[in-house]
DNA sequence: TGCACTGTGTAACAAATGTAACCGAATAAG
DNA sequence: CTTATTCGGTTACATTTGTTACACAGTGCA
């Protein structure tokens, strides 16, 4: 658990809303649903991708033990409708905070709102590697960096993941994705097998 | 002025801290610096810009009136150091809070932490769309995209821009802008001019 | 007037990525 | 076991973008 959250205003809000373990692949929060709580992760991973018009996804971050989906915060408070998508990783442990309740909070603890605001810069700054990867890095650094991720995740260089699943979270071909996969694993970087990828060189 | 920020709360902000009229092209913010104010827009517009590792930039949103620049509030509040670069593009009215007086507002103004949860939220929707539209569009989309945003804040279908500017903007040689304008020319997209270039679709 | 500088045009080429059309192997389902 | 499905590999090609190199026109200034 990452330590931005006040292990008594942690507390508090256990005892007041409601805990879930959802299993992995599910997904929280739809594109376009309206908002009906706010989450917040205690064991487990998320992730949330976002969509443009034309319906084309790319990943955008991933949620840890400590992290709440921003986006909801404000969804809920407004009543607007969701411009990203959370789903599970694994089986996950999840607070669901009743959005009448986060108003309040705001005012009678002070931490609640500085707990919000320090959400809203990292994910902020998660956006912001993600525009720069996107416009100056080349395909190959970028699925470099995604598995990365990817094994921070499962805790492990061995990653279940197929070429499939990779070309969706990056926005690109299959194809592209398999021809890159290959140059890296030749380039010693990694070693590919069915639905799984093994990490060589961890950076 | 947008309305997200009550006007009691702007008169009583404008009491206590400093409004000062920044000239067109000043550097409100640097990268890398640490941060001693929160900037609220008044009049006019200021250009944020992100950064990646080598130094490369890309144009991530305008400011308007009722702005502010949120990476600040909790670079200030924090002391860490900014991630982005914010410029005027006019002569620019811009109100600087104190950081102090700003932790101190969350408790006594519930409507001040509601303002920057918009904020936030705002600038937040607006790199989702930056960073599908650098994944999923092409130069002319996206230079069309940005022509139209300079013609907003303009206030005008000439826009005074030059290719080498646009190219920075999107984060592209000059040569590959000058191409995709000329061919947007030719398909009477707009207008070419020696330092400033007219929209005639206006979209 | 002459000079330097900035902005633009443009051509030839290299590299990266997207598209389309397959095929075969591994795995799951019946 | 047989069949269907998913996954990955491969080839050929089109398109887009980046790179390099240079020419020339407009502008401001000496």
């Amino acid at each position: 658990m990452k330590e931005i959250i006040e292990s008594s205003l942690l507390r508090r809000l256990k005892e007041e809303n409601e805990v879930k373990i959802v299993p992995g692949g599910e997904v929280i929060i739809k594109f376009q649903s309206y908002i009906k709580s706010i989450p917040i992760i205690l064991r487990g991973h998320v992730k949330v991708t976002g969509e443009d018009e034309n319906g084309n996804e790319i990943l955008l971050y991933y949620l840890e033990p400590g992290d709440s989906c921003v986006m909801s915060v404000l969804g809920a408070m407004n009543n607007s409708t969701s411009r990203i998508k959370a789903e599970t990783v694994e089986e996950t442990e999840i607070l669901f905070i009743r959005p009448e309740r986060a108003a309040a909070l705001v005012r009678e603890q002070p931490g609640w709102a500085e707990y919000i605001f320090k959400l809203y810069q990292n994910r902020f700054e998660e956006l912001l590697d993600v525009v720069t990867r996107v416009n100056f890095k080349k395909l190959d650094d970028r699925i470099l960096d995604l598995l990365q991720q990817k094994s921070r995740i499962f805790s492990s260089t061995m990653i279940p993941v197929t070429h499939q699943e990779i070309a969706d979270e990056i926005g690109s071909p299959r194809e592209a994705v398999s021809r890159v996969l290959k140059k890296l694993e030749n380039d010693g970087a990694l070693k590919l097998y069915r639905g799984k990828i093994k990490l060589l060189r961890t950076g």
